[in-house]
DNA sequence: TTTTGTGAAGTTTTTCACAGCG
DNA sequence: CGCTGTGAAAAACTTCACAAAA
């Protein structure tokens, strides 16, 4: 069953979503309510919900605790990911204190960094290995998925010490460079200045009527 | 003259390739060998880049510096952006000293918190103010874009300051829930989380072949 | 009566395929 | 000959509109 990238990114802001109402109590919730909370249609979110089956109640809504569980699984089995980062500066700290990756489903097995402060100390718990054991230790502790909080130059030499570790099959990159991978292994780029200049030129643009 | 949002999205990847094609003192590059690097079909990359005048040369591809300035003054006019930022806490501190921050395109006048010990001192050269002055000082230095690095919890309230002032037309959002907005204010949001879940998700999909 | 689920229609975006130019 | 620019075709995605269920 495939899903088409556009509803998995709105899947993530369902998920979101859900898990406020969900601590604020919320019982029961419409589609036409959650497309106003997100700034999407009404008729796209019940799209989206049921292409993995009826799970509303017609003249009622979504149950939400229902939903926010049904949406839960489709995006994610109730497994722990193993997990890594390369590069421990101010935002690789960030990030390793950052509540989402509190979560159980995250577990972070090594760090890498090349600063010898950093290297053999444990910083949130984790213990800082240097990037020149990268691949072996990846291996060692079966790293499934790597996030990338190292200087663009340094970008490359890291994704292809993941490749040679063999084990790992997903990179989440901060670095703002494009790598390149083989088939097979999967990356998420997420570039903080690029968002901010997709913003300028919607502004610019707004500017110039 | 309107740009899909899809090619936005791919202009920014274009001028963050291009830029380091420059530094690399690289002189011809091709449709091909561009939409190799990133990811992106030929074919694609001559349309996005046609849209705006005839730019390559046919038989031979795209002059890396004359492409480099023509996707920059698509991308966002020389001008200097009065931004601020609320929230300096350690993943507002990174976005500080991001590179990509430090460009001559950004200019900083205000910091928002509510730590004492931050409210009145200098963090990477600007002033710190109190959230209670938010709406106050962003008038006054009239800051046109606010980024927020505020918990979830504050971040609607900063957003409603920013309303308040009357002068913020954007807002780069990295608190990890949805806001409301009246019509005429932009928001982009980067979800840290979202990302890393969305990967989860292919990768997910992909185990199960 | 209200709100879902969903084919069908509409819109947008991507890809193809080739003419045209250096 | 190689590579761009671009209409036309194909694919993907969104919106509409309404039947059906609670």
């Amino acid at each position: 069953m495939k899903v088409a990238e556009p509803t998995v990114e709105r899947l993530v802001q369902y998920y979101r979503l859900l898990a406020q109402l969900h601590e604020e109590g919320r019982r029961v919730v419409s589609s036409q309510q959650i497309g106003q909370m997100l700034g999407i249609k009404a008729s796209q979110v019940r799209k989206d919900l049921s292409y993995f089956g009826e799970i509303g109640k017609r003249g009622v809504g979504y149950h939400v605790d229902r939903l926010y569980e049904h949406v839960m699984k489709i995006l994610s089995p109730p497994r722990v990911w193993n997990l890594a980062l390369a590069g421990v500066g101010r935002l690789g700290e960030a990030l390793l204190g950052h509540k989402a990756f509190q979560s159980k489903k995250f577990h972070f097995s090594a760090l890498f960094d090349v600063d010898p402060r950093k290297v053999g100390s444990q910083i949130s718990g984790v213990l800082c290995y240097h990037f020149d054991e990268m691949a072996a230790v990846l291996r060692e502790k079966g790293i499934e998925v790597l996030i990338l909080t190292v200087p663009a130059v340094s970008a490359q030499a890291c994704v292809d010490r993941a490749i040679e570790s063999g084990c790992v099959k997903g990179i989440l990159s901060f670095s703002p460079t494009p790598v390149v991978v083989p088939e097979g292994m999967l990356v998420y780029s997420v570039d903080i200045a690029a968002e901010l200049e997709k913003l300028l030129f919607y502004l610019k643009e707004r500017e110039a009527h």
